[in-house]
DNA sequence: ATCAATGCAAATAATTTGCAAAAAG
DNA sequence: CTTTTTGCAAATTATTTGCATTGAT
């Protein structure tokens, strides 16, 4: 999943505080500013640690209440991995119908986009008489080929340039 | 969605356990009981005061550890919704493939099954090279249409019958 | 000046766990 | 009999919230 625009998906963001009469502070922009530095799949906790390393007056409340205003303005996908916390997956506003496949072996997370499955679920949607307003499809398995070809390493997550 | 042979998906249960030299107890019974008797996705604290209707002993930790292993054995499936709570899937089973579209006006979850759309993600784990072991395919938006021919009704969400 | 945002510490709440008693095989 | 299961009460832990202070516009 190439990483596109971000800057223009930051934009969105500031739109998004005006329309809605909301501020922009330091803290807001440090933390927009890390999501943006990586096409990795986070936590909160993790977002808070990359966060603070650039600004140590970053907190917890704050990170959290910022991945709400970027979920709700599409920044950000909040996404349910069956752990016990919630993952931001940061592609979401520039590829906002991709699908993901999860490896069980070593958690790497594989995006996709499927314009002929996104074609099958538009039409379903049209018989029932339903609007989409949003998609979220997830393949879980194992990638015995990956290991294989060196494309799996266990736990493999990097942090965020702290330059951004 | 129709509700197919579900005594089978109940010795399967009971296979589970023995396999795992695991026990089949009153409270298990009771509690495979009455997700059997449900084609409705629910919540652990329903399916606590359900059970405890039949079974006063029943009790809220039997109930989450029943339903692990309920959902190990695929006999539920475990759903996040983005609610606070887990629901859990009772439809699983005999339909491991499905889908969900969950109207945000009313809360109802509509299944439904698409061979087009299984066979094109196959066709992508296939061409990763990954193992697909489980999938989950949702779609969230408003069905307009359903309200207007009575198939929406505001949050009804029925209670399985008290007799299995 | 306003009114929103922040950090802190405390609260919330779903789910999990330790443990002694009870039940299954 | 041995091992698993149970209920209870307490613990865990991600996320949220009240509040006084700080900061943005």
């Amino acid at each position: 999943m190439p990483v596109a625009e971000k800057s223009a998906a930051e934009s969105k963001f500031a739109e998004f505080l005006l329309r809605k009469g909301l501020r922009m502070t330091a803290q807001r922009r440090v933390i927009v500013s890390v999501v943006r530095s990586t096409a990795e799949h986070f936590t909160a906790e993790q977002l808070l640690a990359w966060s603070q390393r650039r600004n140590r007056s970053v907190s917890r409340p704050t990170v959290y209440r910022t991945l709400s205003l970027m979920n709700a303005c599409g920044l950000v996908r909040a996404m349910d991995l069956g752990e016990a916390y919630t993952f931001y997956d940061p592609n979401f506003a520039d590829h906002p119908n991709h699908s993901h496949i999860i490896c069980e072996d070593c958690g790497k997370i594989i995006e996709f986009d499927s314009d002929r499955i996104a074609k099958l679920e538009d039409d379903i949607c049209r018989k029932l008489g339903f609007t989409a307003q949003a998609r979220r499809l997830q393949i879980t398995g194992s990638c015995a080929k990956f290991r294989e070809t060196g494309n799996c390493p266990r736990r493999a997550r990097a942090a965020p340039d702290s330059n951004g």
